[in-house]
DNA sequence: TTTTATTTTCGACCGGAGTCAACTTTTCCT
DNA sequence: AGGAAAAGTTGACTCCGGTCGAAAATAAAA
């Protein structure tokens, strides 16, 4: 690898661990990208080669560690398993990990399902992830005679997703404290279920 | 009424129609306070006696459409019709009142479903206004033989309102056009139903 | 090695959100 | 009415996100 690349994949990494460290402690509005540049040892307007806003350095660091999840959750998940469980395991990681902190997990919350105008493709493409993810579960449960066949599997992750959407938004207004969220998620999901099961 | 009192009625009214006209035909983005406050015949100072932020202009605004949707929702809702129906009446309005300004919706429905620390107190009121709302409706369904009784009402609700945060989302993000978002949000309210009404 | 081209860094600068202390208007009191 | 107190208005000011062109660093060519 040339002198160049090196220093560039150096100074994003600096970047990234700055904006951790800072927006951890101080909050991401209380925290300037005068001060972030100056934490990473660079200028104000380098950071802005490295990342076009603010928010985008969140976002960075918010897919990355996205990425990092599923590939976990791929090893986690066992597909056998009752498709209750396995939308638990997979939304309660996903709860744990977005909310880790706070402010992360609002901005990134938010933009992931109001995105921006200029988001919208790069939000298209993480969703296409995710339906690799769980496609291959919802099949496989549906064959197992869990699911309905007759119901389209985009609609069957819209009626989980939707659900964990409402938790963490009731997370964030406190009507749900955090050591609740487990039982909630599970009583929502198992309702969720009673009409997506084939009629007994 | 005290000519003060008069005054104070008069401008924040002058600020929200110089919102509305501004937002509407520069985007939210594009119009600075300053502009805004010009327009509205008053200094930029004044703009914040009456708003906290920018942002809480809109929300001023959002709310005070939604407190009038509400009240035509309820002379036109029939608490006799189908649950299914009354369900996609009140939400269909209610998006349809959401996004006829794209930016509008945005930035409120990500306030609504995400809230800011300081604004979580008001939206946990503005929620209970929904309650008051929908609490009857579900109740009658309930007597009915629509819904099953053992299952709280606060749990119904959230089955058909993180469905319609979902399709609002996926109407942001393209995934579903404006003329299929009435068949769209019909299919998956049915499918929830099956899951909440009382097994044949 | 020297020169030229390309890429990266940088901080002065710009525009806009939000603050504040001085100022104006309204109300209250005698 | 006259004057004091309270409430409301204001734009200069501060701070910060984001831009930009000039300077520094690296790579390529001579």
């Amino acid at each position: 690898m040339s002198i160049r690349e090196e220093k560039k994949q150096k100074t994003k990494q600096a970047i990234l661990d700055a904006a951790i460290t800072l927006f951890s402690s101080k909050g991401f509005d209380n925290t300037s990208i005068e001060e972030l540049a100056k934490f990473a040892g660079i200028g104000k307007g380098t950071v802005y080669s490295y990342f076009q806003t603010k928010a985008d350095i969140i976002h960075a660091f918010c897919d990355y560690e996205l990425e990092k999840i599923h590939r976990k959750m791929m090893e986690k998940i066992n597909m056998d398993a009752p498709i209750l469980e396995q939308m638990l395991t997979i939304y309660m990681s996903e709860f744990n990990h977005v909310t880790r902190n706070r402010e992360f997990g609002r901005i990134f919350m938010r933009n992931a399902v109001f995105p921006d105008e200029n988001d919208v493709q790069t939000n298209l493409e993480i969703d296409d992830k995710y339906f690799q993810l769980f496609f291959p579960i919802l099949e496989r449960a549906q064959k197992r005679g869990e699911l309905r066949n007759e119901i389209e599997l985009l609609h069957i992750t819209a009626h989980f997703y939707g659900l964990y959407i409402l938790i963490v938004s009731a997370w964030y207004t406190g009507r749900i404290p955090t050591d609740e969220v487990a039982s909630s998620m599970e009583l929502l999901f198992r309702q969720a279920l009673e009409g997506l099961q084939p009629n007994t």
